[in-house]
DNA sequence: GGCACTTTATTCGCGGTTTGAATAAATCAA
DNA sequence: TTGATTTATTCAAACCGCGAATAAAGTGCC
């Protein structure tokens, strides 16, 4: 992915295009109030974007029920012929896929049960293209611009290499280049907390201003920064595997190979393998367990089992000492904590609430709103399919331009 | 302190004055190249600030010792009639002061012993004020135009209030609107491993590129964040207080009222009061020990006493974990650790090199580059009254524009 | 001194961008 | 048909940075 810092009209022209498809069709002078441009500015803009054709004029003004006095609207949208980008997120065992027209409308989403762990990096790569390209095909996608993949772990989103991730075998993959060449098209990477924070923001107005983190927690635990509603990207990654923050130094194992990472507490293969062992059943190894799994463990503990409400405490507190972190490094105005995690925030809030309370001073944490939010995973692919649309749109402006 | 975002114009003419307050004067064509702005620009840019009397132009070009072909350089200076700006650091029982002119260069700098501790606000404030006052009346400062404070703890930048610090007795203090009122000038606050961090960053060309996390050790333990150069600025705080990350449930009693603190390990009033109970003395308070004292501290360590071996092995490990925290939150490109605390990097250097191993992946830690300095603490009041200055120059622009 | 040469600084005009104000366009209501 | 009303476009002005041409200010050599 380029990382050119962007001229003046191209962020106008992409602020444009975001409103746009989030907000669907818009007039010009809605346009205008939204983003907080004259109505002349938002003309010349728009008249270059029908210029160049992708965007269009309706035809039939609006028939909206209010009072009809005056020239009406002339929505624009997005044209049909654009093309359409995939987003891919590859789970454990798990594979998001969903297309998306130009417009950021979703045509078509399913997922395939794929163990991916322990493959070569040649086969991983071969699996993943013959599941897009099929994809793809069955779900009558004319003309696929881009594909865009999130992931867990450290991602290198500019070189679109995947430095380590839980869920491959292998190092250093570089897994964009790889696609790219196997499916014919760009590939963009980015890391899948990051690809949470972003769809997340999208679909809430109040989270695009001042800075926002999103703690995401389900397989594992991930971390995406907004600064203005834009993800900071750091010297090289994006959104860094928080959960790999050590907060125990002699906590239970995590997949990472340490010992007393955030993760190790709160994902669900730890949760899961912890629950197991008070059963004194065999320690599972580190598969993801399924949500009927979690569920099952999330409903013993309700009943009041107290082992495992002793973990659910522990692992709250965890989350609370990674929230307390997380303000005092960051300071953001908004904090969510989203994912299949949340599923038990009800048993984690007691303990989550008194460790967060216990580091942090109360004006610190007043600061920052948290919001939790059960965020599905296919959020997921939303938020990549979406950046992915982004760097297409600044293609298409450059090409022109050249 | 007003945050408006800066005009391309502003920001321009903001880079042209730090420019030319971190190397001293110029040439029009120098700046030109030191900035990759076009000459026309800086003629421009120059031109203005000719104009309102910022600037002035060197009238007997440079005499230097190279060849002297083609027309002479004539250099732009600041001019001396602009006032100058005092900087002022609340340390526990010290203050240093600096007075520098419009062009940066210091004026004059001394330090006051004086216990800050258990005062009232209003007594602190006029013991504060009358220090100041009496510092630019004895250095001959003929023309203060603003002031620059910079103290440890929670430091609302935008409205001047100290919402906590281990300095001040008392809560949420308007610091800045109660000595600005006392002095009659405008009274500008910032953290003070903020303003540190920023100091460094101005003698450092090569940390004013992507971003640099520095961790100040010391009196207590603070993190400045610069991007691009900038000091990052949270909800509200600028850099945080960082020490007070608690990453031991139960480790050491912190002057914070918590537990475990980064502090409660690596400040210097932490390992001299630990020091002092191995050798059974009565747990001192928790006011600070001067340079000596830690000293002593340092040399018994180094001699092989086991037991300061440990304490300092202790503190590397804590230092090594928030290292790591850094890194795997922020990704920054550089990390500089620095302050009082480096004087015994040798004794931490091995635990927090194994702490940090243990805690990321080779492909992250690789990322940034960590840089050990001794800096004095002089260089906060350097750091603050840089700020200071710079808020000046825009003032000045828009008085200008207005 | 005068002329060539070299380097620095300024000026001028252009291209790109945003905006306020004026204008045009499209519709409804009477 | 006319007027009212709202939407969209056009136009002139301002701003910003820049390349190129030009002016300025010296040195060095004859």
């Amino acid at each position: 992915m380029l990382m050119l810092p962007l001229s003046p009209r191209e962020s106008a022209r992409r602020r444009l295009l975001d409103a746009l498809r989030r907000e669907g069709p818009m007039a010009r002078v809605e346009i205008g109030q939204h983003l907080g441009m004259s109505p002349a500015s938002v003309s010349e803009l728009a008249a270059n974007l029908l210029d160049e054709g992708i965007l269009v004029a309706e035809d039939s003004p609006d028939q909206s029920p209010g009072l009809l006095r005056g020239r009406p609207k002339t929505r624009l949208y997005f044209a049909e012929t654009l093309g359409s980008v995939v987003g891919v997120w590859t789970g454990f065992n798990r594979i998001e896929l969903r297309l998306v027209d130009s417009a950021g409308r979703t045509r078509a989403s399913r997922h395939v049960e794929r163990p991916l762990r322990n493959l070569e990096a040649e086969e991983l790569m071969d699996v993943l293209a013959r599941t897009i390209a099929a994809f793809a095909e069955e779900s009558g996608a004319r003309d696929v611009k881009a594909v865009g993949l999130a992931c867990q772990g450290y991602v290198d989103t500019r070189d679109g290499i995947v430095a380590w991730s839980p869920v491959l075998g292998t190092r250093d993959l570089p897994l964009a280049s790889g696609l790219g060449q196997r499916l014919g098209k760009p590939v963009l990477m980015e890391n899948d907390a990051s690809a949470m924070a972003f769809a997340i923001a999208q679909r809430h107005a109040g989270l695009r201003s001042g800075r926002t983190a999103c703690l995401m927690v389900g397989d594992g635990v991930g971390l995406g920064f907004l600064i203005q509603g834009e993800l900071y990207r750091g010297a090289r990654f994006g959104g860094s595997e928080f959960g790999h923050v050590r907060l125990r130094r002699s906590g239970p194992q995590c997949r990472c190979g340490g010992r007393g990472c955030i993760e190790a507490y709160l994902a669900d293969y730890a949760l899961h393998r912890d629950a197991q062992l008070i059963d004194h059943r065999p320690a599972p190894t580190l598969l993801l367990p399924g949500e009927e799994a979690m569920g099952a463990v999330v409903e013993q503990a309700r009943a009041g089992n107290p082992a495992l409400l002793n973990l659910f405490h522990a692992a709250g507190e965890v989350l609370g000492d990674a929230v307390g972190i997380l303000i005092q490094t960051l300071e953001p105005d908004h904090i969510v904590i989203c994912g299949p995690g949340t599923r038990a925030m009800d048993l984690l809030r007691p303990s989550f609430e008194a460790a967060l309370e216990s580091q942090t001073i109360p004006e610190l944490r007043a600061l920052a709103t948290i919001h939790v939010m059960e965020s599905s995973m296919d959020l997921l692919t939303e938020g990549v399919v979406m950046q992915a649309l982004r760097e297409l749109d600044l293609d298409l402006a450059r090409l022109k331009a050249a």
